[in-house]
DNA sequence: CTGAAAGCGCTAACAA
DNA sequence: TTGTTAGCGCTTTCAG
């Protein structure tokens, strides 16, 4: 009784129960692999038949099965994206930008992150295996080993940012920490500043240990001394801002001006400061990393080190779609800029230029 | 002649090239449907067969390959998930719940925001369609016709907060703002507060409406006036917050207090009030509504009314596995509650006395 | 340029 | 309890 792909909708008169392509192919009097070719823009195709296909297609209000194509193509059309936490701001700034290129370009993207946790960050590198990513970035801003080697035992491409095996099939997004914490240096200095804190990122952080070094150099260049009292160890939330405060607050010296290894930590040095009846920037100048939306508000406004997640975004799915399309001329590293941001959380050390007011009232505003 | 399904790796003695069900089968002596069979649990396979596969696939680490599973169960195990912007702190939040939760009952998650542009919209519901997704949250505070057709449609189970068609395979979220916003009223009632404005979140989003109704019906039961010159129009965004607090400050006379649609909002009018030169709570005491993390650390700490991110990706994941898993027992309603957090930025209104302690869940440090 | 047919890797009857 | 087999909906040779 071999009645082929026994589609019911095709034996009997009544409405296609099933959207399929063969319904397509019967309405319009072709075979399936003609409206697959026309579906697939295969220029072999005769127009006056696409056009009648297209027509079908859009009258049955049709579209393909994305499963059944990854199955047989192979090809999943879907790049991951592994972030450290989504729940800090810099992140679903970042994750907007991915999505809209991938999507822009065809690919469905999955999002996951990891917060901090080899556990999670090993489950979810298996769910996008399982799903058969054709590429993954890695945004987390430090390299999980474990992680690398189940990735690139399957020969999945991918990005990283900061630094990454030099392997084929992999791109490191470059982030030149230097040019932008330079600036944000230089104009601490300009504005009198000698004695400069850094509070760091999560220490086993690659990009974190990337602006210290950065910080370090640049206060070398200005010939401001070193105070290793004056590094202390964050971990890129509010939480650890404050608490690196409370350290720096019980220091024997404070110092005058603060850099902080990204705006999170910023935020919460601005509230230890708040807490602690002093004023930015008259008895602190604090400056922030990564500029996200909410350092425009922040009181007083952040002066910070602006990181685009766009570049990053953008990057990152150019060097995706280079694996999988042309493999050959995918580039090994991609450069993101960084550039200082100047607001109103910097300004000249405490007791220099500006008297003091007795009252914490409006700083100088636009 | 017929060499049943064609495995190279089968037919000669090399190391397999494909992972597939067919390698393990092979290596572990049994047919593919015990092997399926084992990976799905089916409670027939001898144990002993079992183990042995387990060995099997545990040795090649081998996983079943997703879209095979999906084409042919006609289940994805996707939930897609619809938000009105990533870039609102609120929603990385509920992301992040969601996920956890999906993904530990199996699922994965399609996340898109709308960036509540309708063409967007319809756009990322063609792709969850495409996907095949088993089922959509669609938190967006706010529903769009056209969605909503072409999901229904396709009978694919969906959440809405707020509102939705009563139908079947649709639940929704009915949050209660009314039990918060009354907290937060009569908390500023207490206060001493008679003068009280109301920023608005889009006019068109139902949550917002609904936010706006709760405020005046608290204010009625306070037996305070409700004067419609205070009830300002924002956005959800930090720029309508400014915006709207601009257009308060140019009203003949002012409030003494101010509620916000949302905690983005709250930044925003708080920012507005220190370029104003206006101190909180001194001058003028403002709640925000959602309770998201960075509301701990606003200069000052927000007192705001606090909707669970948490309870809300539950109650969405739970009412989805619900109508794919058991649609008999689905229910059409899950209630979330919203509650008051007191923290700093509401006091007595200015001019009165001495300020008192604000007493409840109050979150001061050090 | 078009159609027939062979699977992609897996699940789910149906047999044995 | 286990194996055989027929597809899921599509892409892709290979003929015609």
């Amino acid at each position: 009784m071999a009645n082929k792909k026994t589609n019911p909708a095709i034996v009997d008169g009544k409405a296609p129960e099933r959207m399929d392509i063969r319904t397509i192919a019967r309405a319009a009097n072709v075979s399936i692999a003609t409206v697959s070719r026309t579906i697939n823009h295969v220029t072999t195709v005769n127009p006056e038949i696409a056009k009648r296909v297209w027509a079908v297609i859009d009258e049955l209000d049709y579209f393909p099965n994305t499963q059944a194509r990854a199955l047989v193509s192979g090809r999943s059309r879907i790049f991951g994206l592994i972030v450290s936490e989504i729940t800090n701001p810099f992140f679903p700034e970042l994750i907007q930008g991915f999505e809209d290129i991938a999507v822009s370009h065809g690919y469905e993207i999955l999002v996951s992150s990891t917060n901090y946790d080899p556990k999670r960050m090993t489950h979810c590198i298996r769910r996008m295996l399982e799903r058969k990513v054709e590429g993954v970035a890695v945004m987390t801003f430090g390299i999980e080993e474990p992680l690398l080697d189940q990735l690139a035992k399957r020969k999945v491409p991918l990005v990283f940012i900061d630094v990454g095996p030099k392997r084929p099939g992999i791109s490191v997004l470059k982030v030149d920490y230097h040019h932008g914490i330079r600036q944000g240096v230089q104009h601490l200095a300009a504005l009198g500043h000698r004695n400069i804190s850094f509070i760091t990122g999560p220490a086993r952080l690659h990009s974190a240990q990337s602006r210290l070094t950065a910080f370090s150099t640049s206060l070398k260049e200005c010939g401001i001394a070193h105070n290793p009292a004056w590094v202390i160890e964050g971990d890129h939330t509010m939480e650890g801002g404050i608490i690196a405060m409370e350290r720096l607050l019980a220091t024997k010296q404070m110092p005058t001006a603060v850099m902080c290894s990204n705006d999170m930590t910023a935020i919460g040095v601005l509230h230890k400061l708040y807490r602690a009846g002093l004023r930015v920037p008259d008895d602190l100048s604090v400056i922030g990393f990564d500029d996200i939306h909410i350092a425009e508000v922040t009181i007083p406004p952040l002066t910070t080190i602006q990181m685009s997640r766009f570049d990053l975004a953008r990057a990152a799915v150019t060097a995706l779609r280079a694996h999988v399309e042309q493999p050959e001329d995918a580039k090994r590293e991609y450069n993101i800029q960084t550039d200082l941001i100047v607001r109103e959380s910097t300004s000249v050390p405490c007791g220099t230029a500006k008297p003091k007011m007795a009252k914490a009232k409006s700083t100088g505003k636009s």
